[in-house]
DNA sequence: CTGTATCCTGCCGGATACTG
DNA sequence: CAGTATCCGGCAGGATACAG
């Protein structure tokens, strides 16, 4: 099987061609990063980090609902790929404060403006989801698409 | 008495506050909605839809890598919440386009500038995963925190 | 306080088969 | 072509206990 990774159809796939890292081919580890700056968690922790520095527990409670172990591998995961800087101190107790990097200030800020649009437009979505729901007079199976809410 | 004080408790969550729809907190819907848009399909679909309309199959071949079944869940969920519209021909064989909404393409322009950086950054990425893997000299475990990257 | 190690469950999501 | 229905394995991720 061929690996994707080079330059598959041309024609069929505009995005990439030029670019060396296309987040839309399979096996590119853009992709990879992408997905731990958008995960879940990495961008609500992100997204905590980008007034200043914090440590374990505040990150805690400013991520509202993320476990300890979810925020432990996000932090991990964003040190590894340089968007956080953790910096200890030996003391006792422990200390540890946790920072975003120049890189890692620049993806915050795409990713604000994003969540700041998101926010701003709920109520368009709102009406969006009544109005998709409510045309499914007759159906009488509600919803099925909403995954991902509980 | 120190005034300042008093204030400091709102320093704790300053993120929401006057924000009515705030992605930091679990129970809003805001934050569902951002990991539709986030997540990882869904990220991936709204950025193949950016020129224009498409085609079922061919979103499929433009998203390397998504099933059938994940393509049609990620489409229904965007179209429910007003991002994407479907435009169904009764011809036979049958005939529906994909296309964003005047939301839809808000959010992918946000979505795009940070998939730009993402792919324009991936260098730097690379080098500080080298390093930090690096650092680990002694340790065998060669990295326990690349999640997602199979 | 700052994590790591284990156990366990739910559901994400791939493969396959079928319908209009 | 454009999906839906069903089965099912793997892993994301929560709870808990423990360590430095």
């Amino acid at each position: 099987m061929v690996k994707a990774m080079e330059v598959t159809q041309q024609a069929e796939r505009a995005p990439a061609d030029d670019r060396p890292f296309d987040v839309f081919s399979r096996s590119c580890p853009s992709r990879a990063m992408l997905e731990h700056v958008t995960g879940r968690w990495g961008s609500l922790t992100i997204g905590a980090l980008r007034e200043g520095s914090y440590r374990f527990n505040e990150l805690r409670r400013r991520v509202d609902g993320v476990s300890e172990k979810m925020l432990s591998q996000t932090l991990h995961a964003l040190e590894r790929d340089g968007l956080v800087h953790r910096e200890a101190r030996a003391t006792s107790p422990p200390h540890v404060d946790y920072e975003l990097t120049p890189l890692g200030r620049a993806v915050a800020e795409r990713l604000l403006g994003l969540i700041a649009l998101v926010e701003m437009r709920m109520p368009e979505v709102l009406a969006a989801r009544e109005s998709y729901d409510g045309s499914r007079d007759g159906a009488p199976r509600g919803g099925r698409w909403q995954r991902g809410q509980k």
